[in-house]
DNA sequence: ACTCTTTTACGAAAATTTTCGTACTAAAAC
DNA sequence: GTTTTAGTACGAAAATTTTCGTAAAAGAGT
């Protein structure tokens, strides 16, 4: 049984050795209350575990040691980097934010949209409403798109 | 305590007899396993746990227990129904395919895209590469939009 | 120096999700 | 009619995720 100084999942435990020597590591399919961590250090840069906190309580309530927590074991994972600042600890995001919502994206394509992206993108287009210029913007990769490829 | 035949989740039981008063359900977020499932019988229309055992094990290894205390779970959730045909159940999904995907399309969008579906499109356009048949049926779909809008 | 506050470390419970074993039942095959 | 096969019911373990309590250390204020 593989154990470091803490043992999380080991599964995690083998990705993040592996990852060690790896420049772009392999996304371990961040938890809800992960992504949710993730987006705040995509926004506000490196923070400190009190600002995380601040902000998810802006949301839900949250212990301060659970938020702690959450940053530790996902230091263990290897999704956010910790570095100390006099007594306390920075935390950073590891992974980025492109990559991960790749991923998820293609995730959600292949559980619901039958792998297509144009059904994904039909749909939300559909349902969800963008402004006139959001609209414009989209035609407009799409029009390079269609260039691109004739 | 709530506890019914059998406990589930005790929040699922407080749902599904919510749910029982309304016509469209509230829907609980299905789990990963429970969307696998919840495709199959999109796809496939009104199934045997038989039928979709064997097209779970097309893609990975699941006992048939396993199948059958999954569709057990989703009955008690309310997600899908079943009906005896002779000896054997056949179940059917209680959600619509589209309200499912609106939903994880919405969730998605919150988590990672800063709640906005300009993003998520740009995005998923960018990196799934689409036909140009595709691309034009979009193109087609902002059109209408943007008419509509005027 | 001493108390009050803030911080990290760590264990562990609680909640949820996934998985399967065992028992029981009914039909089918012989 | 007995055995084999295929089905459901149910409990519970295993795996994962979320949450927090308690302890120890490190500053800060007085």
């Amino acid at each position: 049984m593989i154990s470091g100084r803490y043992r999380i999942n080991f599964v995690y435990e083998i990705i993040r050795r592996f990852n060690d020597m790896k420049n772009e590591p392999m996304i371990p399919k961040p938890t809800d209350a992960e992504l949710e961590i993730l987006s705040i250090l995509w926004d506000s840069g490196p923070c400190t575990v009190r600002f995380v906190n601040d902000k998810l309580n802006e949301i839900r309530p949250v212990g301060y040691t659970t938020t702690l927590k959450f940053l530790q074991i996902m230091t263990d994972k290897g999704i956010v980097t910790r570095h100390a600042d006099g007594r306390t600890h920075v935390y950073t995001a590891n992974l980025k934010k492109e990559n991960v919502q790749n991923q998820l994206l293609e995730k959600l394509m292949d559980a619901v949209f039958g792998g297509s992206a144009q059904q994904l993108v039909l749909q939300a287009l559909g349902n969800y409403r963008a402004s006139q210029s959001e609209l414009a913007e989209i035609k407009a990769l799409i029009n390079k798109l269609e260039g691109g490829s004739l």
